[in-house]
DNA sequence: AGATGCTACCTTGCATAACAAAGTAGCTTA
DNA sequence: TAAGCTACTTTGTTATGCAAGGTAGCATCT
């Protein structure tokens, strides 16, 4: 019922974890770094609400931290959950990769 | 205000184009394809709404045909728009793909 | 003729994802 | 105290994909 059937929705989400599994990190730096690898239209209306989501699906877990500068940062690590949620979504990520290579590439040939 | 920001969302849709662009084919065909290629969630429900949609946008054109078995069948084609469309969909899954895996696969290393 | 089953298309309604926009608030610098 | 950056949150909108159900043609079997 909540297995992803969805095609390719939830690419962001995936991301998200990946890039929090990697190093603790909050929501603000969250969107510097998606810009860095290329995701550039990623906005902070769609950071958050995934944030959130995440947070209420126990996938991650969230401490608040004073930063030398400005307001405080709410710091992100992984659950368990979210170590198993992240490997099922890069399998799937993989899963829909390859066809959807097949299908755009071959965009001439006859069989 | 209408170019796909969205990260993967219409994927699906870009799968058709590009099926259709290589050959004319119908909606019933298009699922079995799509699932020979690998994308075997891919309901009726899904695509015959997406075929509706692109062709309101202009971007395929149906015409009927008689069939030697069962009902006739909606033949579409791409229009001149749809392959442009086809074309830029290409370049947006190339824009993503690199960051989504760079993202992934860099699971465990610091830079 | 009637029933079943496959082909083929279409529609309605729903859940969810991503986004824009706007709001709140802390800290810094001038 | 005003401006500007950091940082988080919420609301409302749009669009995607799907399940479910409906319509209808044709073939086959009984």
């Amino acid at each position: 019922m909540s297995l992803r059937s969805q095609l390719l929705k939830g690419v962001l989400e995936g991301c998200i974890l990946s890039i929090i599994n990697r190093q603790s990190t909050y929501g603000y730096e969250l969107s510097v770094r998606l810009q860095e690898f290329g995701l550039s239209d990623v906005s902070e209306g769609s950071i958050y609400p995934i944030l959130l989501r995440l947070q209420k699906e126990k996938l991650i877990e969230g401490t608040m931290q004073k930063s030398d500068l400005g307001p405080k940062r709410k710091y992100y690590h992984l659950t368990e959950d979210g170590q198993h949620a992240l490997r099922e979504f890069m399998e799937q990520w993989e899963n829909i990769k390859l066809p959807v290579d097949n299908i755009l590439n071959k965009g001439g040939e006859t069989d």
